[in-house]
DNA sequence: TGCATATGACTGACCAGTCAGTTATATATA
DNA sequence: TATATATAACTGACTGGTCAGTCATATGCA
């Protein structure tokens, strides 16, 4: 290896600068954690992973909670800004961007690494509520928020019907997580291949609704 | 202790016969999985919550694993025989019957112990695919079948309209499931309280839809 | 006595976390 | 330029504690 240096010349032989390390661990740790669980993960797994030593990873983390913490908040964080801009932006046609919103959010649903984090917290929930409790009010009540501003709009703009907001985020949230899981949890045959056509399946029921045309 | 044995004549000493004790096992392991997860449950807790000591579980399993598969095929077993049952019991009147299911399903929903089976089975499937599958086949797609049988005799019976039956049954089970798992997983605050009032709403907007009236 | 039911005390494997020591790079000096 | 020194980044090998699973022994009962 010790040659000439001939080869390759501004690649560094040691590849990268420290601060690009925790984002690689906690990718890692995302991984591990989620196929093997939290307590069955092995730090060392992580660490072969991530191209390192446990030791190194101790650099970076004190302790194999802190990596979960960290990995937690790191995966919240740009949801919080995606779900408030998306009421401002959605002001105009309210209807219309929810519909556009369910097609990203069917689409998106089918790379399983996206589901990965609300399954490790549904996991680890009954050992670390508080983990949980941080997931409810920094992700999900902020997307059901968000959500819910949308249909009042779409409401007062009498784009649909003034009936209970909740049941109708429900609707909306309820149909895609249960597929999610269905397809990435339980392995089962999807309708998530096709998000388009999901979306325009679900969206005909929630629109026009089930009742016979009188 | 051990004295005359002058009180609770009719109470045997030595509690119970043991064939009651598995069932017994399987509860406290339920308790001690779904709180804990699966690797941090310790064998010993699960003995002691089911008054015994930790050698006296592996009389009636050989070990740890052997005593989550036993669980989740104990728990899952009724369920089957159940499905089936609704399917047929629903002929004559099949929308009543989902209606009635679904209030039924969304008042057993607040009893935590209801959803404990499917968040051990999301948070063991990365780990034993094995039983996320046996839980698919078993229990979910069961569901599913039994719930599309209901609804294609109501499109059949022309009380709701031709539509996608997937998409009415992920509009069935979707809200649901989602706010099970916003209630318990996430502690977050319920609209299960009150299932009755939670099913019609939920029915308002899937029979009726969103579109205002024209 | 023999069988069923049970347990306390033990063991071997496993793993989070530590630490003394190594390697690569940056900087200083001549 | 070459060599010395300092420091940042990292690792192999270890430790102490934990826990699934075992076993020799005990107890109730037919």
């Amino acid at each position: 290896m010790n040659q000439f240096t001939v080869s390759k010349i501004s690649e560094p032989r040691w590849r990268r600068r420290a601060e690009a390390r925790p984002e690689e661990i906690l990718d890692a740790a995302l991984a591990e954690f989620t196929t093997r669980g939290f307590e069955a993960a092995r730090m060392e797994d992580i660490a072969k992973r991530a191209g390192l030593s446990k030791a190194a990873i101790y650099l970076y983390f004190p302790s194999k909670m802190a990596v979960l913490e960290a990995l937690i908040k790191a995966k919240v964080g740009p949801l919080a800004k995606q779900a408030q801009t998306l009421a401002t932006m959605g002001a105009e046609n309210p209807l219309l961007a929810l519909r556009m919103l369910a097609t990203a959010a069917a689409h998106r649903m089918s790379d399983p690494r996206v589901i990965a984090v609300p399954r490790l917290v549904i996991g680890i929930s009954g050992r670390f509520p508080e983990i949980a409790t941080y997931y409810r009010e920094h992700v999900v009540a902020l997307a059901r928020g968000a959500l819910e501003t949308l249909i009042e709009a779409a409401m007062t703009k009498g784009q649909i019907r003034r009936v209970d907001k909740n049941a109708v985020v429900r609707a909306f949230i309820g149909p895609l997580f249960f597929e999610a899981m269905w397809t990435h949890v339980l392995s089962g045959e999807t309708a998530l291949n096709e998000p388009q056509k999901l979306i325009e399946q679900q969206f005909d029921v929630l629109l026009s609704g089930l009742e016979p045309r009188a």
